[in-house]
DNA sequence: GCCGTTTTCGGCCCGACTGTTTTCAGTCG
């Protein structure tokens, strides 16, 4: 069993103690105890109980706890817990805005065991004339309902890809196949995926409605299937699935066809036709040959989408769109100085054996000590000291100083002035207070922008895909404001953030504000998340040239010297 | 339920904000 699963596991017996009305300080324990196992280096799996015990915050019970459940994977006392209350109701413990107390008083006072039940009863204004409840709280309910109810067959990129290169294995393994690719939002790298799309080139469709039909994880929606289109939902998520079955002359055309968004299927080319009058039912061998026919140079599957590609192109025929390989370093990485599981060392390492150039350690700030263990002055200080001891050993590796500091209510950052200018580089971020109307959230944003030690803008818009929007911001006026304090913004690579959104770095890039793909890694392995910033990133145009961390060590450390120089 | 100790009990407890109150409980990061 590994830390996370142990973590989440104590995690929900702590929230359904909480919804029982068990002591509080029984439940703090056991959330301090989910807390540490999320935190700790070494496998938790993979020890006895000697050595739980040392560990902070694992004390008998919670040890005896972690033991049965990597024997059993739960705990007599959670399976208790979870027989004592509704299903509806354990769900309800994930609507955003509410906790476990609230949700313990729709339960008790309105006898409300579902979700749908729970949004019948915000319709007939049961909740707000619940005591500690009133309007605003029964509309925060209805609309986390609703917004999850919305999301809920969406997908991940980063799930999606993998469910989809699996099911790519199966279907290749049939005789009948020809041919298959991936095309539609997953082609194009869409950072949430509603529909997994292949095409299947075969001149056997009847075989391949067969094989279809034989998978259990696929659930045939017979009404909007045809003969050339399989249409279905994945389980358990419900993603739609789409199969385009077509001979092996019209393979290439078809895949074309089915990844492009239709803006840019119904753009205009020279030939006064659209693309999709132009490429429907075309016999090619190869991808390129589409292009002849359209008579334009190559445009990547991420550019589909009707926006910028067909000005990008012809301008340039030769652009080159930003490559994971062209990425000499990794600035926002967490360690254990805040919330970080590995050391400065080991993330370094790991960065050296992915062969980076260069790494920028970019912990969290003091004000969120509490819950992500955020640094004060004198950690700042034994960190800069360990990091100047590393260079020395790992040279010519270098590891820069950063920091990821909090922009605070009112927009100040999270340090005195004098301790802001000894960090290299500055990534500046919004972590809490993230209820905001735009003017607030811009005006707090432009104000750290502004502060002459900030570098980069860290993930702008605080979201989180399929769980939270991010607060609302005027992007071109946020966009202006980095261009002119050359304030570089940062793609979170992290597949739950994405964050500057890729379609308002095509603004960013226009103004020429250098962009910054970072993983935000909390773990060696979030160093591999990279990639899905470099997705998105070249959704938006994004070039090498562009991207701050495509610079090498010694250009990206004369690039922070001047920044720092020019305050 | 964990921790620390003047050690087998008593204390444990961030800060800002929201929405509900009319002084503060609940929630969040």
């Amino acid at each position: 069993m590994d830390n996370n699963s142990i973590a989440s596991t104590l995690k929900l017996t702590a929230t359904l103690l909480e919804l029982h009305d068990e002591n509080v300080f029984k439940i703090k324990a056991i959330q301090s105890a989910s807390n540490a196992v999320e935190n700790a280096t070494e496998l938790l799996g993979q020890m006895n109980v000697e050595q739980l015990s040392a560990l902070p915050y694992l004390g008998k019970s919670i040890v005896s706890k972690i033991v049965e459940i990597n024997t059993t994977g739960t705990t007599a006392e959670l399976t208790e817990l979870l027989q004592i209350t509704p299903a509806g109701v354990v769900e309800m413990l994930n609507i955003k805005g509410i906790g476990a107390k609230k949700v313990r008083t729709i339960w008790k006072e309105l006898q409300v065991e579902t979700i749908a039940d729970l949004l019948a009863a915000c319709d007939e204004n049961k909740v707000a004339a619940l005591k500690g409840f009133g309007e605003k709280t029964q509309d925060t309910i209805k609309q986390n309902i609703l917004y999850a109810q919305s999301n809920a067959h969406f997908l991940l990129y980063a799930q999606a890809e993998v469910i989809a290169a699996e099911l790519l294995t199966l279907i290749e393994k049939n005789s009948a196949v020809l041919q298959v690719a991936i095309s539609g939002e997953l082609k194009r790298k869409l950072e949430v995926i509603e529909t997994i799309a292949l095409v299947i080139a075969t001149a056997n469709q009847s075989e391949i409605a067969k094989m279809l039909a034989n998978l259990d994880f696929l659930q045939e929606d017979i009404q909007s299937s045809g003969p050339f289109t399989w249409r279905g939902r994945l389980k358990p998520s419900n993603t739609y699935v789409e199969v385009h079955i077509t001979s092996q002359d019209q393979f290439q055309s078809t895949v074309y066809l089915q990844t492009a968004a239709p803006a840019h299927l119904t753009s205009k080319l020279d030939n006064g036709k659209t693309v999709f009058q132009t490429l429907y039912n075309t016999e090619v061998k190869e991808e390129l040959e589409l292009f002849q026919k359209m008579q334009l140079p190559y445009i990547a599957p991420e550019l589909r989408e009707g926006l910028i590609e067909f000005e990008l192109v012809k301008n340039n025929p030769n652009y080159q769109l930003l490559k994971t390989e062209d990425l000499r370093g990794v600035l926002h990485n967490h360690s254990k100085y805040s919330d970080g599981a590995n050391t400065v060392e080991e993330m370094a390492m790991r960065c050296m054996e992915l062969g980076y150039e260069y790494f920028g350690i970019a912990d969290h700030s003091k004000s969120g000590n509490f819950y992500n263990g955020g640094m004060y002055e004198d950690k700042v200080v034994a960190q800069h000291k360990e990091i100047d001891e590393l260079n020395k050993k790992l040279f010519p590796f270098k590891i820069f100083k950063g920091i990821e500091v909090d922009i605070l209510a009112d927009g100040a950052l999270d340090y005195s002035d004098d301790v802001m200018a000894t960090f290299d580089y500055v990534v500046a971020s919004i972590h809490a207070n993230l209820k905001m109307n735009i003017e607030k959230a811009t005006a707090r944003t432009i104000k750290a922008i502004e502060h002459p030690s900030t570098t980069i803008l860290g993930h702008a818009s605080g979201r989180l895909l399929l769980k939270r929007e991010g607060f609302p911001l005027d992007y071109k006026k946020v966009i202006d404001a980095c261009a002119a304090n050359e304030v570089g913004i940062e793609i979170n690579a992290n597949p739950m953030r994405l964050d500057m959104d890729w379609r308002h770095v095509i603004y960013a890039l226009e103004k020429g504000i250098l962009i910054s793909i970072n993983p935000d890694a909390h773990s060696l392995a979030g160093l591999e998340d990279m990639k899905y910033g470099v997705n998105v990133g070249r959704k938006a145009g994004l070039s090498k040239e562009m991207t701050l961390n495509a610079m090498n060590g010694a250009q990206i450390q004369e690039y922070f010297l001047q920044r720092k120089a020019r305050k």
